[in-house]
RNA sequence: GGCCCGAUGGCGGAGUGGUUACGCAGAGGACUGCAAAUCCUUGCACGCCGGUUCGAUUCCGGCUCGGGCCUCCA
């Protein structure tokens, strides 16, 4: 007798009321979603990466409810400020300078290095990457529309007047700056809170990124694009926004800020104030948690990060990295260190390990094609457990840590046929995003950046080995296993590799 | 200075008013010429001081330490 499956109903903790909620997409069955990209100004670093994990996971927990996703990432190809509030040096501008490129050049660069990492991270690619610049005078529209109630303008540009909204600054959980601003108030600026909505160019400034404006030749203030956007591709409002926990303070509530005052200008009618209140542009505001090190959180203003391609370079399969990230909740701080890597490219290594174990005895039997749901519908009942308990650790908001112990024990379920427990593991890495089923162990021996050895090489001097102790010439063959341990190479004989390569972090 | 968060075994990291996941490392065993890899088994913890309670790691207060935001940041 089988019992059809129905998820849990999904839960997801939402940074508007600093509580868990039980989530409902505004259409049914269909989920919108907005996630803040990357400056592109640089490589992403390990952090910047984490975010993107939890957006993924967040899909995919969506995906395993049955709703249909519409996802949006942004892509932020404006310069943004380098130093203090409204002046100075722009982010774009400046590593293009520094490089000798032109600022169209870095963006394209730093974007393509960016969906290299996402791609490698098995994230899934957003419905739609918006860029930034393409939607500069959607941009200026918006800005005109919410000039008049909420702006005012200033010799280095048009600010939002964040008085003019109620409520500003709710989902940073009452934020009271004025008293205590580290940095000097830009002069004229009515309230410390305010920010730039268009950033005037400096008299006598030649940017490589520059338009006209209403308030002159300039560039969009930053906060400015995610609201645009979103409204132009989702809709507001929609169902979830994301980003990092940073954003939470000062991002978000100014984008929250900007979607009342546009809602107000377009729907309010007279009482503005009443038409902004509540209205915030998405339902749900997430924020996932900083990877940190020793020395506090990885900044890439601050330099000195660790990037996926360095893990590359020092060996590490990059779902080891997304491994990592899976085995914290995105709302806890996570430690990341060498041995933390070095740990889940061990049980990344493991699990792929017995996956094709269990694919290899199911050789012959069609499991592949069998359809999941249906699946999941008519489980083995020793499996029904399982497949309950990661369902409801993913569906509390998204307790992967927990979900993963169900992954352990599927696999060591010896007295459940192979194919059985196969469905129910292809259907665990549909929410994982492992790529459990596809990857194999030979796929996660990556040779180190600088390997002095080459495969070919390694498999004549175990070819001599092999001989040696074929003459039980144990002295040989084991100065052949010190020879290529030295030049990082592990040998094991019991293995179905016989080498791998020694992770040089 | 203001606002906020955290403290779990060697490390990472879930969770819980009473029996505390899981991973990595460690230990023992199987296998191996020996190692390694793999598999099996297994030891180890809830920052400090009070309070509430029959009972607190879990709730409350204080302390200490660590971290984040207040400037661009995932």
């Amino acid at each position: 007798m089988s019992h059809a499956f129905t998820p849990a109903p999904l839960h997801l903790f939402n940074s508007l009321t600093r509580s868990v909620e039980p989530f409902a997409p505004i259409d049914p069955g269909h989920a919108r979603v907005y996630s803040c990209g990357p400056t592109v100004y640089n490589y992403a670093h390990l952090g910047n990466l984490r975010a993107y994990v939890f957006t993924d996971t967040l899909r995919r927990a969506l995906l395993w409810q049955g709703l249909d996703v519409t996802h949006i990432i942004n892509i932020t190809d404006v310069g943004h400020l380098t130093s203090d509030a409204d002046a100075g040096d722009d982010k774009m501008e400046a590593a293009a300078r520094a490089q000798a490129k032109s600022i169209w050049d870095i963006a394209a660069h730093y974007t393509e290095a960016f969906k290299g990492n996402i791609a490698a991270l098995n994230i899934l690619t957003p419905s739609e990457w918006t860029v930034a610049t393409d939607y500069v005078p959607q941009m200026i529209a918006f800005a005109e529309k919410i000039a008049p109630a909420h702006c005012y303008e200033l010799d280095t540009g048009l600010y939002f007047d964040s008085a003019s909204v109620p409520d500003y600054g709710a989902l940073a959980g009452g934020r009271d700056d004025a008293a205590h601003a580290r940095i000097d108030p830009v002069a004229g600026k009515r309230n410390p809170s305010d920010f730039a909505i268009w950033r005037k160019s400096a008299p006598g400034e030649n940017r490589q990124m520059e338009w006209d404006s209403p308030w002159g030749r300039g560039a969009p203030g930053w906060h400015l694009e995610c609201s645009v956007m979103s409204q132009a591709r989702l809709g507001q409002p929609f169902d979830i926004h994301t980003g990092g926990i940073d954003h939470r303070e000062i991002h978000h509530p100014n984008e929250i800020a900007q979607n009342q005052a546009f809602h107000a200008a377009c729907c309010g009618g007279e009482d503005v104030s009443a038409a902004a209140a509540g209205f915030t542009g998405a339902r749900w505001w997430m924020h996932n948690n900083f990877l940190v090190d020793r020395q506090g959180k990885m900044s890439k203003s601050k330099g000195g990060f660790t990037t996926l391609f360095s893990l590359i370079d020092a060996g590490v399969h990059p779902l080891a990295y997304r491994l990592m990230c899976l085995s914290a909740h995105y709302r806890s701080e996570m430690e990341f260190s060498a041995e933390g890597v070095a740990a889940a490219l061990t049980r990344l290594k493991r699990l792929v390990m017995a996956v094709d174990a269990l694919k290899a005895r199911a050789e012959g039997i069609t499991w592949q094609s069998r359809d999941l749901s249906f699946l999941r519908d008519n489980l083995h009942p020793a499996l029904v457990p399982l497949r309950d308990g990661f369902d409801a650790a993913l569906a509390d908001d998204l307790n992967v840590p927990r979900a993963l112990t169900f992954l352990d024990e599927a696999i060591g379920m010896k007295k459940v046929p192979v194919d059985e427990r196969l469905c129910l593991i292809a259907a665990f890495d549909q929410a994982l995003g492992l790529n459990l089923l596809n990857v194999a162990r030979a796929d996660l021996r990556l040779a180190p950046k600088g390997a002095n050895i080459t495969p070919k090489e390694i498999d004549a001097e175990l070819d001599r080995r092999k001989a040696a102790r074929a003459e039980k010439d144990f002295a040989t063959s084991d100065a052949i296993r010190d020879s290529l341990a030295a030049r990082g190479v592990e040998v094991m004989d019991g293995d179905p590799l016989g080498w791998d390569w020694a992770v040089r972090l």
